[in-house]
DNA sequence: GGACAAAATGAAAACCGTTGTCAAAATCGG
DNA sequence: CCGATTTTGACAACGGTTTTCATTTTGTCC
């Protein structure tokens, strides 16, 4: 329904890694699209909702999204230089969760995991610079 | 050296699960202490850096601290009500994050693990209604 | 003790990402 | 077309955190 919506949607499709609503925002005004940063807000929030972009929380709690392949349950190995983001499954983790929650009495058990490192390109980029 | 940030690790070893700053300054002006919210965040800023105090970030992005038992590292299993925190440790998961990351080319590889589920009591409280 | 330098403190302002407000504009239904 | 509904976006408000800066406390050397 919304055109803006998707637009941000767009713009999420063809990026690699995560990115921020300030970020998106500056991107499509650059590209000379008319649109508020409001509207970046809540087109990112309903996408979020509708389970169509995973979001997370930088170490200074900036929300940042991204768009996945994958709608089922996956965790992110991330570049922490140039933010290229690789999606992974790990059901040994998921298990592991379980069993840990379980042995300790909790129930409704989720969890939170996320892989940082330097991708290849940037250690190259690295050596180089 | 500082009494200030004594009262606040104490503060933090007196609680069971992750503090807010504004949450612990509520609780220190509350008891009759004499101390500005700027100091219960340089307090905790300097705790975080020594690595006596853990911290992450709560879905909102407010920081939350604690401190924690062990030094070494380790993750958390959060009752998702009332906060109660158990650390746990998993070989396992630290070997999955090394061996994903180096599968993708990935380097100086970290992870961010937290597990997050109702703890026995809450259920039972939840039960009671 | 006293004096001076360095560090710690806290009230208030600044910051920054995010959310609410509300009037104008676009869209929908009939 | 016309009124009703939804979407939009400029702007203000919000809340957690950080900075500023003047004051107080602490440490040190005599």
């Amino acid at each position: 329904m919304s055109n803006r919506r998707d637009a941000v949607h767009d713009i999420l499709r063809h990026s690699d890694g995560f990115r921020s609503a300030q970020d998106i925002y500056a991107e499509m005004r650059s590209d000379g699209a008319k649109i508020g940063l409001t509207t970046v807000y809540r087109a990112l929030q309903a996408l979020a909702d509708n389970g169509k972009v995973d979001v997370l929380r930088t170490d200074d709690g900036e929300a940042v999204y991204r768009a996945c392949a994958s709608g089922d349950h996956h965790h992110h190995l991330v570049c922490r230089r140039c933010g290229r983001t690789v999606e992974v499954a790990g059901p040994a983790v998921e298990r592991w969760a379980e069993t840990i929650g379980r042995e300790n009495g909790f129930s409704d058990i989720t969890h939170t995991v996320e892989v940082f490192g330097t991708c290849s390109s940037c250690v190259a980029a690295l050596r180089a610079g």
